[in-house]
DNA sequence: TGTTTGTTTGCACGAGTTGCAAATTAGCGC
DNA sequence: GCGCTAATTTGCAACTCGTGCAAACAAACA
């Protein structure tokens, strides 16, 4: 457990935004100026193969984690990227058609829309996809 | 309707593997040698605008491109890559906790597991998921 | 202290995809 | 068929995200 673990470790926890692994090395660098983008990816990778984060992909752009392991799903922002956290129940009574030949393990629910910050004309911080 | 767009239409329709550019890059290049990839990139861009064939992506790996636009979901599998279609009902009852400020267009729901082809220890065409 | 083991860092590389500008082609009126 | 314009194609460079590698470094420990 070495100091950038420590820190980094802290950093995702009580980050519910789905950090990329950029903007952890951005918040990362302020209090611990010289830290290594690799030691992000690094440490983030063994995080997640420890089972103690979540990856959560979207759509092409950068690879997020989350600290919450709870069983749990996300909305996704099309337009500025935001990504929160979605509980749903009932996906076990779904009816599948085309599983067949397929050991399956567990579905993985994305929802996308446009947040409010988004679509109120009012309030427009439209940041592109790209940002964070 | 250029040739080339002809043939890439031609090609991914009837086709069910939910195939990358690079593998349409190569099929379309047996029958239109000189072809160009970027030319794959660019009609596949369109035909997704146009909303002519939907986009899959899947974890990393590259977009993959899906013929059906009836509304459907997919299975991948986590050894070799293969995607394929799936139809869900129900998913219009789902209890959903979490999307408040956000207006919300659909689901995209992905079941994750392994095909017998990966899992039969007795015909194991184990293929990474690099390839394809 | 010296050794061992694991971590961090920098750099170069790789995959996938896009931007750009030049060359080519399609479509269309005549 | 001819010439024009707009769209398409192509090649290449560039970009983003992520990983491999090897050297430097740190921590533990005999």
């Amino acid at each position: 457990m070495t100091p950038q673990r420590q820190l980094l470790f802290r950093l995702l926890h009580g980050d519910d935004t789905h950090p990329t692994a950029d903007a952890l090395f951005e918040r990362a660098s302020q209090q611990m100026p010289g830290i290594s983008l690799r030691t992000v990816y690094q440490t983030m990778n063994d995080l997640v193969a420890m089972g103690e984060i979540e990856q959560v992909s979207v759509a092409g752009g950068p690879v997020r984690f989350d600290p919450n392991t709870d069983d749990h799903h996300h909305v996704v922002c099309d337009i500025c990227g935001t990504v929160r956290d979605v509980y749903v129940s009932g996906a076990d009574k779904l009816a599948i058609d085309g599983l067949d030949g397929f050991d399956t393990v567990a579905p993985a629910i994305v929802f996308h829309g446009e947040c409010t910050s988004c679509t109120s004309s009012t309030n427009p911080p439209h940041n592109s996809l790209k940002e964070n």
